[in-house]
DNA sequence: GCCACCATGTAACTGGTTACATGATTCG
DNA sequence: CGAATCATGTAACCAGTTACATGGTGGC
C-alpha cells in the first residue's frame, strides 16, 4: 500500500502531468492539515516512478521534469482511497511546555500564551474570511475549511478559560 | 538548543534517574498531544549523554541503564523552557482522503466517517471521565485534558454538521 | 541590463516507526 | 512449572526538514 503523500500526488496527477515543483504548490494549497515539503515530493515521485505508478515525461521549460500517472498508478490511487484513514496526529509543543510551566515565572508564561492566542484568533479570522469568500465551493472542498474553523474556535475557547493568573488578554 | 523530545526527557529526569523504558512510559502518559516512541527515547538519551546533559548510571535490574540529569542538563532544560513553543502540527489523513472523496461511493464514505465519529465520541467520553475523576489535579496538569475535551467537542460538532448524504448517524 | 523573485531540482541531516531480540516476573 | 506479559534494549528503515545550487522571467 502506498503512503498518504504518494497517494495525494497520484490524485493530483490525474488532472494531467505536472513537475514536482507544481505538485508541491498544489499540495501546499490543501494545507493546513496536511503538509509535504518539496524535497519529499521529489523523493516520492522517484519511488513512484521506480514502482511504475508514474512515468517521467520529457523535460520541459527550466529543467521541469513532468510526471504522468500510469494505469497502475490509477489503480493504486483507487486502492488507497478505499482504505480506512488512520487516526489524526496532533503535536502541540505548547502543551508539552505547559506541563513543565510551574518552573516559569507567571508573566513569562502569560506572554507565551498571548502569542499563541493571538495567532489562533488571526487564523480564525482568516478562515472565516475564506469561508465567506468561497461560499460557492464544492461541498468536499469546504469541509476542510469548516474543520479549521471548528478547531480554531475550540482552541480560542480553551485559551479564554485558562486560570486567570496566566490567561492571555482577550478583548 | 535541544529539541522538545530531549527537553521532556530532561524534565522527567529532574525527579530522579530513570532508564529509557521508564522515561518512555512517563512520556506516553502525558499523551495524546505529544508522542515519543521507545526507540526515540534511547536515541535521544545517547545523544544527550554525548553532550554531557545526562549521565549513564551503573546498570540496575534487567539490564536497566538509568540516566541522571547533570548540571549542564538542568541549564539546557531551563533554556528550552524559556523559548517560545513552535506552532502545533496537525496531520489529519481523514481530511486528505475527503479531498478526493468524490471518487468514492457515498455509502463507503459514510461508513468511513462513522468509524471516526464513533472514535471521537468515545475519546470525549474518556476525557470527560478523567476530568471528573481527577478534579483535584494541579491546574497545569488539567489544561491538557481540557484541550482534549475542547478538541473532541469541536470535531464531533464538525461531524454532525456534514452534508446529510454523508453524515454519520448520531444518536 | 540588472535585481528581485520564481521555478526547478539535489543532498544531507534529523526525527519517527517498525521489527527484532531477550531475560525477569507473575499468575494460574 | 509453563504461558503470558513486562522490562529492557538495538538496528534498520522510512518520512520530514534544512541547506544548497542554479537557470529563467519580469519589471524598472
Amino acid at each position: 500500500m502506498i503512503n498518504s503523500t504518494s497517494a495525494a500526488l497520484l490524485g493530483f496527477l490525474r488532472d494531467g502531468p505536472q513537475p514536482g515543483y507544481q505538485l508541491h504548490k498544489i499540495a501546499a494549497d490543501i494545507a493546513p492539515f496536511w503538509t509535504v515539503t518539496r524535497s519529499q515530493v521529489y523523493r516520492e515521485l522517484a519511488t513512484l516512478a521506480d514502482r511504475g505508478l508514474v512515468k517521467r515525461e520529457p523535460t520541459g521549460k527550466r529543467d521541469a521534469a513532468p510526471f504522468s500517472i500510469t494505469a497502475k498508478g490509477r489503480a493504486a490511487f483507487r486502492a488507497w482511497l478505499a482504505t480506512e484513514p488512520e487516526a489524526e496526529n496532533l503535536r502541540i509543543p505548547l502543551l508539552l511546555k505547559l506541563t513543565f510551566a510551574e518552573d516559569l515565572p507567571a508573566e513569562q508564561l502569560q506572554a507565551m500564551l498571548q502569542v499563541h492566542y493571538d495567532r489562533h484568533r488571526a487564523l480564525l479570522a482568516e478562515y472565516d474570511g475564506l469561508a465567506a469568500e468561497l461560499s460557492e465551493l464544492p461541498v468536499l472542498q469546504r469541509v476542510t475549511l469548516q474543520y479549521g474553523i471548528h478547531y480554531e474556535r475550540a482552541v480560542i475557547a480553551w485559551f479564554e478559560e485558562l486560570p486567570a493568573d496566566i490567561a492571555p488578554a482577550h478583548s
